[in-house]
DNA sequence: TCGTGGATTTACCAAATGGTAAAATTTTAT
DNA sequence: ATAAAATTTTACCATTTGGTAAATCCACGA
């Protein structure tokens, strides 16, 4: 009897946590916390609500289990930058990993965006004991790079921030990026380009 | 008598529709459309919930009227690159103001951010009607200076994303850059020399 | 000062919300 | 096959939600 089973889960229960933690990524990422509802998560599941609360204790119990899962997801690039390897080639295919998931999980990017965007009432602790250690890690190995005068010089906090807005903008901002670009235009190709080009340009910059 | 009145609005009409919009942009820019109540706005502008009604035909309707008048603000930045001025100092300075703007105006930054993410569902015929043409048309005026050789080779667009993206992470994750950076420190002043060195490097970049 | 129309409150309502209890059903191990 | 356990459904419930009707209050011009 699940909820907060500590026996091995059984296939039912394996497929149908799945399936509810599917649905409500689709809600949740397009309706925000409070927007979304459980009748809704439970239709797109499939499944009746209390079915749904057989799983899960409750709304914000399912809200959590997606953020922690995705935080995993979510900080894998970063943890890749490799200290030892060549500075513009780590960089540049941090970018590009950057882009490519979220272009892959654009559901994820959003979810997370809005969180962050209120606030992170569900995720600050999250931010402080997960990402920021990581963050502070990674910005000293760029600025290490830094003033060996491997890349240029570099605000590496700010580098990073930059990373992530621009690639980020593709899935959370993909609703004006399609109305400009128009529908038919796949921009995943035209961004990596862009994107590829300008870091490269701003890690060459002498001055 | 309000809600669709046509003569001019008294000392008092005014003055609540400016506390019921102020008080609306704090609740729908940190809960989404749907995640706010009419009561939290109510409260937030210190008038009962009917009263909000004589002044507003419903939920709908406030949260439209702020995203239309958010728009003229928002694109006002853009409007203002000049064709004929030096495409370098024109850039830069764009970026400025829409730096400016996110941190002057975080919760409209927000408002924004928060209905791109849910797919524009109130907002895409703005997007189409007013965003596109300015974009399309500031797209050309960059694309003029690029061939003319007076700026580097770039994809506008992509560019012109990048700045959004760049400039509006500073209010729309703001909770982030808190964590990130530290409470006590001030991301505007390293912000914006980050921002003016990398689209600098950018525009002067020769591949 | 008094009437009139604008402004506000009180008292509601139907629907939707997150959640529960317990019965009914299905699966699983023996 | 059958009992026990796991799963699902049915029937609720209290609260909150967006919204309305009507009574009341109040400002202000005649």
């Amino acid at each position: 009897m699940p909820d907060g089973d500590q026996k091995k889960p059984s296939r039912i229960q394996t497929r149908n946590r799945l399936v509810i933690l599917d649905a409500a990524l689709n809600v949740f990422s397009q309706h925000g916390y409070r927007g979304a509802t459980l009748d809704q998560i439970a239709s797109e599941a499939g499944l009746s609500k209390p079915n749904i609360l057989y799983y899960f204790q409750g709304k914000e119990d399912i809200h959590l289990t997606l953020l922690s899962q995705l935080m995993e997801t979510w900080l894998d690039p970063l943890v890749e930058l490799d200290p030892d390897g060549d500075p513009q080639t780590e960089i540049l295919d941090y970018v590009q990993r950057k882009l490519d998931m979220a272009l892959e999980l654009p559901r994820e990017s959003r979810l997370f965006a809005g969180e962050i965007l209120q606030g992170a009432p569900r995720m600050g602790p999250h931010l402080e004991s997960d990402l920021k250690p990581l963050f502070d890690q990674k910005c000293e190995v760029i600025a290490g790079w830094s003033a060996a005068g491997k890349i240029a010089p570099i605000n590496p906090q700010h580098l990073i921030f930059s990373i992530w807005a621009t690639t980020q903008h593709y899935a959370d901002f993909a609703a004006q990026v399609t109305v400009l670009l128009g529908a038919d235009t796949d921009p995943y190709q035209t961004a990596s380009e862009h994107l590829r080009s300008m870091f490269t340009a701003i890690l060459r910059n002498k001055a």
